[in-house]
DNA sequence: CTAGATGTTAAGGT
DNA sequence: CACCTTAACATCTA
């Protein structure tokens, strides 16, 4: 479930169990995932090496080993991190494994090999490289108001399109757009003003509320429409039928008496 | 058996 | 250039 909500718990995960840790061996199972690297170069690059600190952009997770390289996690759709204990088996779709001397591993599990792992220089150098937009939860209001001005595309497409914005998703899209009341296929330059304001707020209180559940669904607030999310699902504030549309290749759920088409 | 699933990218079109 | 759609990637499940 790796949007930025998923990736900001990853983070905080890795942060708890697996920092400063000295690695002792990097087992590639899969070398699908290893973007722009090598299982040869990312083992003699990390071994003795120990994660001493993590950041989250977006979507992406970075976690620095030494002074002038930093590994990139990227979660496709179906990845995340598990810590094991000595005696702990790999997870089914273990694709690497980082083993520390203490005997413990972090496994990268990724069902779907959407994933990518690898080794960038530096946090920006990746940012700019990858065009990525500002982090959805470390831009301001005014930063906000910049990136949507002039813009002619629809509301649900630019709050997912990663060179504008980085981190939201299919589903946190929608949530976003639910809790703001605005029809996904709706221009963002048809937006008042006060409504561009309000999906600054929105975007920040949706992700910032996932983190705060640890991104477990069923934690959300009871407003939220991520656990109706699905065919026959109905709103949970007024009870309509969620209707669906297809955009850009994605499903779309929303209320469609709550977010009318302006 | 088929369609679709939280993501990104390339390719093609308007 | 801005924007849109589709297909591809690999795997599993409804």
């Amino acid at each position: 479930m790796p949007e930025l909500p998923e990736v900001e718990v990853f983070r905080q995960y890795m942060d708890n169990t697996s920092l400063d840790q000295t690695i002792q061996n990097v087992e590639v199972k899969n070398s699908l995932i290893l973007e722009d690297t090598t299982p040869g170069r990312l083992r003699s690059w990390l071994m003795g090496k120990k994660f001493h600190l993590t950041h989250r952009y977006g979507k992406y997770l970075f976690a620095k080993a030494s002074q002038d390289l930093c590994l990139v996690m990227h979660f496709g759709m179906t990845g995340h991190l598990r810590y094991l204990r000595q005696s702990e088996e790999a997870p089914d779709h273990t694709r690497l494994l980082f083993w520390f001397n203490n005997g413990n591993r972090l496994a990268y599990v990724c069902q779907r090999m959407l994933g990518r792992v690898g080794v960038v220089e530096s946090v920006d150098q990746f940012i700019h490289k990858k065009h990525l937009g500002s982090d959805a939860l470390n831009m301001n209001i005014e930063e906000f108001k910049e990136l949507m001005r002039g813009r002619k595309g629809r509301a649900k497409s630019i709050l997912m399109n990663q060179k504008i914005i980085a981190g939201i998703g299919n589903i946190y899209s929608d949530e976003i757009l639910y809790q703001t009341g605005v029809h996904p296929e709706t221009r963002i330059s048809d937006l008042s003003e006060e409504a561009v304001e309000k999906l600054f707020e929105n975007i920040v209180e949706v992700l910032s509320t996932a983190v705060n559940t640890k991104a477990n669904f069923s934690e959300l607030p009871p407003s939220y429409l991520i656990p109706h999310r699905y065919k026959g699902g109905k709103c949970p504030l007024c009870g309509e039928h969620l209707k669906s549309l297809k955009l850009s290749g994605r499903t779309v759920y929303f209320c469609p008496r709550r977010q009318q088409r302006i």
